[in-house]
DNA sequence: CTTCCTATTGACCTTTGGGGCAGTGACATC
DNA sequence: GATGTCACTGCCCCAAAGGTCAATAGGAAG
């Protein structure tokens, strides 16, 4: 159940030293020379870990890093970890989701509640994501027809309507629906719009 | 359209210059020399405006004057601005939701940037209450009954159920069932599940 | 050509949802 | 005591949802 810990830092023995003091504290950890480095290790993010950057390093920046991880869609926290912080950067790391922003020298105390905080927070976004995840992969299963059908009825659109803009039968809409309802896994419509909710598709609705 | 600025920050001369310089950009400007003079003027949090807030000042300092703000639900946005920044009060600043954090002196593109910022956020934030607070209207409306009917009707269960659960009949559940409808404003049962989905009465719901 | 999936539809029946109409009973207010 | 609100309920009816059984048709895959 320990994480795994992601550090990148142009420094060796800085790694190591931080290395070794992770590890004592029952961490896994993984050391990048670089941000590229971790690019291409890309780290598995499903497994509970963080990452604990260096904002100056040679090639991409820490900051650079972390945009280019945000647009990948990872979801491994990131602890900032660096000698000198100016504060736009911090500012900026910070709003871009970064858990925490922390200067060299560390405690160990702060070093470790931030990947203790890190952890936590991957872990409750994690399982979040999975119960949509579990939602998503149903509605891919849905055919281009009964994906129509759905978006209609958590619009609180009734069979009839649904038939009329579809140019279709009443029957064939109810057809689509019970196939809607078997395949997204849900037993009342309650559900189904519950679900829709959660996933932003329901954003601008006219009812 | 204009903005309220409320500028809160224990040297006059300060306040002075930053007054002139923001009803030039066209904004209007209220001035503060403590955080406890802006807490008994009880800003309006209703109109466009944020707070320009000086980190260091006598009495409540600038982050304890966020946290009050917090507790007593304001959604004015803060923009720090302070002459010495250290680290960890900034990362908790923007953490606990500020909009920037700047360092004095600032440059007046700087600064009119983060007022736009706060401005726009706020508007956003605003429109998105505005619709929900109309629905938690309609929503303290209803006795007590149809609030219950209401609960079971959002997680999908069917009137006899409903009825079984609370030790009545079918027919009455659809009398309150039918109340509901009429006090929350819509025509289907989707739209009644969307709205307490958006005010997260739905959050650990078991189908 | 055969098989599978998808879309479509009809006929028929049951369960739910939604109301109209009417009436009872408790409780609070004026 | 009169008025009003809220909860509760029976009878009857219509609309909508949902399911069963069965069948047609086009397209993709083997």
């Amino acid at each position: 159940m320990s994480g795994l810990v992601h550090v990148v830092d142009d420094d060796a023995s800085f790694r190591t030293a931080i290395e070794r003091r992770l590890k004592l504290a029952g961490y896994d950890v993984a050391t990048y020379a670089s941000a590229q480095d971790l690019l291409d290790a890309a780290p598995d993010d499903t497994r509970p870990g963080c990452i604990l950057l260096d904002v100056r390093i040679p090639g991409l920046s820490g900051p650079e890093l972390q945009s280019r991880l945000i647009a990948a869609g990872s979801n491994l926290p990131i602890i900032f970890l660096t000698g000198h912080a100016d504060t736009p950067t911090t500012v900026q790391a910070i709003k871009a989701g970064a858990e925490d922003f922390l200067t060299k020298p560390v405690s160990s105390e702060l070093l470790l509640d931030a990947i203790a905080r890190a952890l936590a927070r991957q872990d409750a976004a994690r399982s979040q994501r999975g119960r949509l995840d579990g939602f998503r992969v149903h509605l891919a299963t849905l055919t281009q027809r009964e994906r129509q059908v759905f978006d209609l009825i958590v619009r609180g659109k009734i069979n009839k309507q649904i038939a009329y803009e579809l140019g279709t039968t009443e029957r064939t809409v109810k057809a689509h629906r019970h196939q809607v309802m078997e395949k997204m896994q849900v037993h009342s419509l309650a559900e189904l719009v519950s679900i829709a909710e959660r996933l932003g598709m329901l954003d601008s609705n006219g009812g």
